[in-house]
DNA sequence: TATCATTTTTACCGTTTGGTCAAATATCTT
DNA sequence: AAGATATTTGACCAAACGGTAAAAATGATA
């Protein structure tokens, strides 16, 4: 299975982009991840994409030599993304500050790359075939840096003990969930396909939920 | 596109089915289920579903007479495994005690039935071609039915004020992303494939964070 | 055991799919 | 304008796919 962190391993003399190419390779990524986003790897056909980038196959296969190449060529792009965030958790602030600005860019994320997310969560979902070795190495690594940082604040007293690489599952899992199961959340609100208003009751919620209070004391049993 | 709502609307005559059409049948399902949740409805073949069930192909089309129908089968069986931890939310107990112990069934739920989870984490993420009705009808109603119950808690003043829904939604994602994105949770906690040992550090987690105090108050500035 | 219904298999079909190839066209450079 | 290079296209292909037909094999029943 080819991956993620095998891309431009070849020491190739790489002309420079002509104008042409640079237009249509990002036509094609932008038709590409539309599809793939919505319709996952196997659903998805060169037909389909093509079409979408308003080209025909074989010079959609010009620019790329395989349907696997366009989709190694999204997911890579993709992992930016989705590190973004992450990276800039430090330690400077207090943990509410810290916690909460994560949540909001993670949210702002969602909302702003909800096909990269469905991208993201079809290849988690199809065992991250592609980009296994990136969530064993760098991603573990950023996440184990950060998880310090947390830690810290737990010995401090200033967050509550428990493992942070599960508090960063949480961030993670409630953010994207606005992204990857739009669908659902519109249907059980009552919602139109197109509409994306929910995003400001949501980032509400996870505001209560991380920094504040939930349940109120005192008032169990 | 079939919906899993208009199943078993002929009024066939439908004669008992024989010993070996039900161990077929379930012999069937669970081998798609298995396929379906790894490698989503356009991955999957009927040829490996067959294999999987140690059949042939065309005897697996004599038990259901398309891939569709199988899928359909397996997201009307989902559908209840979904539903039942929401469904025995009452109001009797205190917040604390009805919400922690949702969610410990929907955390039971997603070890249990990690497989289900993904087949309907891909049946959302394909925009629920199948399931849109039924999330837009039986799911609402049974969300606004339970919404009610936690805003009645909001307005005794038991829980943070919210949009009951969003709490909803909170809980099923960071429930469902031990079963969905399992396999990211293993390759960043460092575990084995099999291994489902975080589900006890997940619980804790989940109980600090619905029911507890994450950041601890006086601490910020 | 003879009969009938159920189950299984073999061989096959039409379509879709990812991908190739060579020829045609457009673009750039001098 | 001419030649070289880059781009685009139509025709095509082999493999994989979902699904069918009919015969063969098995099971139940009397």
């Amino acid at each position: 299975m080819a991956d993620v962190t095998t891309q431009n391993a070849t020491t190739a003399p790489a002309r420079a982009m002509t104008r042409i190419q640079q237009e249509n390779e990002t036509r094609i990524l932008r038709a590409a991840l539309e599809v793939f986003s919505e319709k996952g790897f196997h659903g998805a056909t060169l037909d389909r994409i093509a079409s979408a980038a308003d080209m025909s196959k074989p010079n959609l296969l010009y620019y790329f030599k395989s349907k696997e190449d366009i989709h190694i060529a999204l997911l890579t792009d993709l992992l930016d993304i989705w590190l973004a965030p992450l990276r800039e958790i430090s330690g400077d602030g207090p943990p509410a500050t810290e916690i909460g600005s994560y949540i909001r860019r993670k949210l702002e994320s969602s909302r702003e790359f909800p096909r990269e997310s469905r991208l993201f969560a079809n290849e988690i979902l199809a065992g991250a075939p592609h980009i296994a070795s990136f969530l064993q190495t760098e991603l573990k690594q950023l996440v184990d840096e950060k998880a310090a940082i947390l830690q810290g604040w737990i010995d401090d007293g200033q967050l509550a003990p428990c493992d942070p690489r599960h508090l960063l599952f949480a961030i993670w899992s409630t953010t994207q969930h606005y992204a990857d199961f739009s669908v659902q959340v519109r249907h059980v609100l009552g919602l139109t396909p197109g509409d994306v208003s929910y995003y400001d009751e949501a980032a509400r919620m996870l505001d209560t939920l991380f920094l504040g209070r939930l349940v109120t004391p005192g008032t169990k049993g």
